[in-house]
DNA sequence: GCCCATAGTGTCAAAAAGGATACCGTGATG
DNA sequence: CATCACGGTATCCTTTTTGACACTATGGGC
């Protein structure tokens, strides 16, 4: 049973993790606490994400009703990502992560968030 | 890169969960919460954990210093789980999660902590 | 005519995580 | 003598996740 598949068992607190699991989610949210973003100035602010990857949990915290995804029909493309409600909803918990890591994590890039 | 090896690099977020990550980490961290408990009473408490899971997830939490496991010498064996210091400190991040759980994910399962 | 940028998709393969099952040693219990 | 409970290991296999890389459409600038 994959994260994704178990949505609808388990408790709260892994049903809720699930959401934010895989590799760059929670960075997205993170980056996107401070506004909308393009899909390209996310590649850019998080370069180890390929672009696959980026697309792929960006569907997913869309499908999951995290974020919102606005397409501009012009050319070039433009899309641009933002938190949902929902979104908004978990600032206090990736807020909660990051609190932890800047005290316990104290390395020398574990601040440079 | 897998969330194991990605300590050391990244942001404090991306850090911090993948202490958390893992399927049951957070289970157990969030049995834990209400006391010491032993290795088969995490079992009874998380039934759908294989042993194999229960113990890896065990050593990783303990190697990340969330847990501390003693071992009393008897027949037959008596091993005993508890959060460590450290692990304590995750409480509020725990808790984060769940409160938003429970007040997102509004099914009738997802209370049954 | 060619290249650039944007925001992707598709395919393939590797790596990691997770699960099933069987096994171990010991002492008490039946 | 066989069985049980405890707290694991070891091995094998499947599923999931992630990564590399190539490819697409369009319009504008050179």
């Amino acid at each position: 049973m994959s994260h994704r598949a178990m949505e609808g068992t388990g408790c709260s607190v892994e049903r809720t993790l699930s959401l934010i699991d895989g590799k760059w989610k929670i960075v997205v949210l993170y980056k996107l606490l401070r506004g909308t973003l393009r899909f390209n100035e996310l590649r850019r602010l998080i370069p180890a994400v390929t672009q696959r990857m980026l697309t792929h949990q960006l569907r997913e915290l869309e499908a999951d009703g995290l974020i919102t995804r606005t397409v501009y029909a012009q050319v070039p493309p433009r899309v641009e990502y933002a938190l949902s409600p929902r979104g908004w909803s978990l600032e206090p918990v990736i807020l909660a992560l990051k609190h932890w890591g800047d005290a316990n994590l104290s390395s020398s890039e574990a601040k440079a968030a």
